[in-house]
This record gives C-alpha cells, structure tokens and sequence, in this order.
RNA sequence: GGUCCGUUCGUCUAGUGGACUAGGACGCUGGCCUCUCACGCCGGCAACACGGGUUCGAAUCCCGUACGGAUCACCA
C-alpha cells in the first residue's frame, strides 16, 4: 500500500503558516515512504472562499519549496481537487447514508436551533447538540415537507451510548464517550456538504492512508470515524499534530502575531529557512541540527520525534536560523540574487516610483525616500505621533480602529483603503487629516511621506499590518477593557461581525 | 461549564527506568577577536508543574491535583 497524505486547505484568507507547517509534515511523512501527497481545495463554504486566497495559497506552498502529486492546478487521477467542484459526489453519498438509515433529513430552522442550544445552555446539564427532534418523523412526514420546498439539511445519525475509540498515531488511544458527539450537518440546505462529509468523502475517494491534521480536529474525529463506518469503508490513519501557538499560549492567530506566509516572505525571510523553522516546531533532528534541508528532513522524519506541547512561534528564532541560512549558504552573487528576487528590481522600482519621482530633487535622494518601502518593521517615535486635535488615547484608537477596518477588506486596493479609512474618520468623527496623521509615523516611520493609501496598498496587507500594530504597542498598547469596548462599538456599527481565518490540515 | 489533548530552562527542544551533578539551540549576559558593528569563539544565568504510588532505582511508568490549550455551527 502506498502512503498519501494530503494538505486541505480552505481558500478563506492569506496563506496561514500553520498550514504550511501541517503541509510540510505530511510532506515528509508522505516522501519518506516514497508515497504521494496531495493538495485539494475545501472550498465548500461558499460565502468565504475566494480564488484569490486559494491563488495565494498554492504560490506561498510553492515559493517554500512544498510540491504536490495531484492538485487542481496540477491535475491527477482522482480529480478534480476543489470541493466546490464535487457537489455531486457529496450529494449521491448523503443520499446513500439517508437510504441506509445512517442519516436523515432535518427540517429545524436557524430561530429554532438557538432557541433549542439557549434552553440547554440554561438547563445546565452539560448536554449540548441536536435534540434528534427530525429524527423521529415518518417517511410521509418528510415527503410532505420535501413536497411543500421546505428547506432541509441531511444530518448524521451518531449512537447516543458507548465509546468511540480514535486510533491516534502520537496518542495512542482517545476515547471519546459517544454522546458528546452532535449529530452534525452533513448536506448544508444550499446543497453544499460541510467539512465533515466532504473530507471523508474524498480522503477516501482519493486513497488517503494518513490523515496527518492539526490538534484542533481531535474531538470531530468521532464524526468521520462514525462515517467512515457508515459507508463500510476503512478509515484512514488519524494523526493529530500539536497546533502553533502565540506567545500567550493561544493557538496561533493574526491578530496576536503575523501568520501569513506572505508576511515572511515581504520581510525577507528566506523560504528555505521559513521550512527549516517550521520544521523545528515540535520535531527535531536525530543529531539535535537546528538548521536542515527539506531533502534531509525527509530523511530523518520519525513520527516518533514530533513532541505533543504546543510550540509557540518564536520570531526571533526564525531570524536568527534565516541569518544563518543567509551567511552560510549565499555567495555574493546569490545574495544579490535573491535581494533582486525579492525587491531590488525594476519592477518594485517602477511600483514606488511614480511615488518618490515628483519628490526628488537628487537621484541620491532615493535612499531616505524609499527605506519603508524596503524595511519589514518600523522603529517607532512617540514624537512623531503627537496631535494637537487628538490626546494619546484618540490617537491610539484611530489606530486600532483603522487597523481593525482595514482588516474587513477583502481586496487590499488603493481604493479599498481609502474608502476604510475615509469612513474610519467619519465613525470616530474626527477629521481624516487628523485621524490619517499617526499612520504616516507608522506606516513610513516619517510624519509626511508618501501618498499613504496607495503607499501601504504597495507594502501589503500584511506589513502594513504589523506596522500599525507595533505602532499601538509601542503607544503603550491598549488595555484589554480599551479594546473590548472599542470592537463592541465596532461590532455596534455594524450588525454583521467578520472574523478570523480558520484553515483545515 | 461538559468533553478531549497537553505540561523539561523565558522560548524551541534532547531525554523512551540506572550513562542526569538533566544536554543542545534561541534570547539574555560576561569576555576574546577586531578600525566600529555584525559574524565567529570561550564562559555565565536559567527547567523535569505539584502530590501520591510502582520499583533496588523515576524527568522517564500509574493515579490524583493544578495550570495551559483545543472543541462544543447549515466555518473549516
């Protein structure tokens, strides 16, 4: 039996590095068995997914050097590899599960859900999850209903005693009591199956031998398990990865530090050493080397070598081994290589310049001009941030504010920025002069520079970001009581509330 | 809150019952090298969460407690 693994990720924002990280060990466990590993596209949630992060996805997975046997851009056997493109296969198999009774139809609408999880919440019984009320309806209940349009979504039917006894890799036995376990959405009422169905679906339509994902999914395993038998089919290895973390111990997340790859990348880290520090999360060479090829990871990888503490992502480390990957492994003539790869060329030129040109009275005037536009992070100035329409604090929650709005934008345009931030002023009723005046400091590191929209639009999302961050922090920061209240003014504003990225594994 | 997972220096980790006076790396720090800085080299600080067992012997095995994390959606 050939081993394959695969990577799953979820087009619904940048390229997060946990799924490089999850990416990279199915990688290895996969190449070290001389197997294949996959890529495919969980695309099934159709109000959050977008090409362009599916784009990004695969370009980040490339530009570290991670390749795959069968992907959609790549094609192979058991295609296609976007979910949104198998609705059919998900949609014939509920109906096998309705037809053999492993599943059924359920009618209960959004009001009576929370209705139902409000009054459970209240009895304070611990027992959360679908009452199983659709469970009980005839046959001719449910042809009526389907008959009259009613809305309808297929759930699992789970057993409401005994264990469920998940087989993990690193933790041996997991044992799961089986009414803890909700008698989940499989069919979604648009017709789309939910991660649940379609990830057993095509883990095992796609050979699958080793699911390698991270810690997160440990207490839905129960579910595909329950499905895995539904169907008669034989599941796959489960393996649960230890998840990366802040430095507060949280499971890594961007508004606490930058988890883009594209944030590395624009700050000068090197892919190779990006991997190698990826690598070192919670696995380690036989020899203790802290700084090693993708080839020679694959060589020694041992399963047994992974320790299950959660890592927190440690920035300053990830500099240090990409230092050393760039004094040890780069002649001058590589160096200037990848700086022109990466900005010293025409192209990043001919994005700043119209910028810079109307600005320059001497071509050596380039040099003070255009440093933000090649540094990663900002050193930052109290002085420069000094108002006189706004205190501290105001200056701070323009910041935070803008920074949190800016975050909403799906497209990172000049024009896109611009509207956020016109409307930020407007919100905060301040003048956008003066609620623009800290992010020149943060953003440039100067109190006049360039066009602001259009300079950060050239930086990125992911840098301006971090910037506008460092430059709260180094304000003082706000407190925890400052940012509650303020997200809850947001929050206000807005009836609808964004939120994080969330990726599979 | 229920359930599940975890716990070795601040951080990443080595360690799979005796070789542990617990090793390495980042960071911090003292020094050397040196036109400065960086690199490099030498040194220092710093950890087995706690309590019970099992054993001749426990960082390593078992139980409990504490702490941390994850998860409880028609998101993945």
């Amino acid at each position: 039996m050939t081993v394959r693994t695969r990577v799953a990720p979820s087009p619904t924002g940048d390229p997060h590095v946990g799924t490089a990280y999850v990416a990279l060990f199915n990688y290895c466990f996969a190449k070290q068995h001389g197997g294949q590993f996959l890529l495919r596209i969980e695309d099934t949630d159709q109000t959050r997914s977008t090409p362009e992060s599916e784009a990004m996805i695969l370009s980040s997975l490339r530009w570290l050097g991670l390749s795959w046997d069968e992907g959609p851009d790549v094609g192979g056997p058991h295609g296609p590899y976007r979910q949104s493109e198998r609705s059919a296969l998900y949609a014939r198999h509920a109906q096998v599960l309705l037809d053999r009774g492993e599943a059924f139809r359920c009618f209960c609408d959004d009001a009576r859900l929370s209705q139902m999880r409000a009054a459970q919440q209240a009895a304070g019984t611990g027992k959360l999850g679908y009452d199983g009320r659709c469970l009980h309806l005839t046959a001719e209940e449910v042809a009526a209903q389907l008959a009259a349009g009613a809305p309808s979504v297929v759930r699992l039917k789970v057993p409401r005693e005994g264990m469920c006894v998940i087989h993990d890799l690193l933790r041996g036995e997991i044992e799961i009591a089986w009414d803890q376990v909700d008698m989940q959405v499989l069919l979604k009422s648009d017709g789309m199956p939910t991660y649940h169905l379609a990830n057993v679906v095509d883990d095992h339509d796609m050979e699958i031998t080793h699911v390698i994902r991270g810690e997160e999914w440990i207490t839905s395993a129960p579910k595909h398990l329950r499905l895995y038998e539904a169907f008669g089919w034989r599941p796959p290895q489960l393996c649960h990865l230890p998840l990366l973390r802040n430095p507060d111990k949280s499971k890594l997340s961007k508004r606490k530090n930058p988890t883009s790859i594209t944030y590395y990348q624009r700050v000068g880290i090197l892919p190779e050493a990006l991997l190698n520090y990826l690598g070192r999360m919670a696995w380690s060479m036989p020899n203790e080397e802290e700084k090693f090829t993708l080839a020679q990871m694959i060589e020694h990888f041992d399963l047994a070598r992974i320790s299950l503490g959660g890592p927190i992502f440690d920035i300053a480390k990830l500099n240090w081994l990409n230092g050393r990957w760039l004094r040890e492994e780069l002649s001058v003539d590589a160096l200037a290589a990848r700086l022109a790869s990466w900005a010293l060329n025409a192209g990043y030129m001919k994005e700043i310049l119209p910028m810079l040109q109307p600005r320059l009275e001497r071509l050596s005037d380039i040099g003070p001009f255009s440093g933000y536009f090649l540094s990663g992070h900002i050193e930052v100035d109290p002085a420069l941030y000094e108002s006189k329409k706004l205190d501290a604090e105001g200056v701070k929650r323009c910041l935070a504010w803008g920074m949190w709005r800016l975050d909403q934008l799906s497209a990172w345009t000049t024009e896109g920025i611009e509207g956020a931030l016109r409307s930020c002023a407007v919100e905060l009723d301040v003048k956008l002069k003066d609620l623009l005046a800290p992010f020149f400091p943060a953003i440039t590191g100067r109190k006049s520079a360039t066009p602001i929209f259009e300079t950060m639009r050239v930086l990125g999302r992911d840098l301006s970001r971090a910037r506008l961050r460092d430059a709260v922090q180094a304000l003082g920061g706000l407190t925890k009581g400052q940012e509650e209240e303020l997200r809850a003014a947001m929050r206000a504003l807005d009836a609808r509330g964004g939120e994080e990225e969330g990726e599979e594994g």
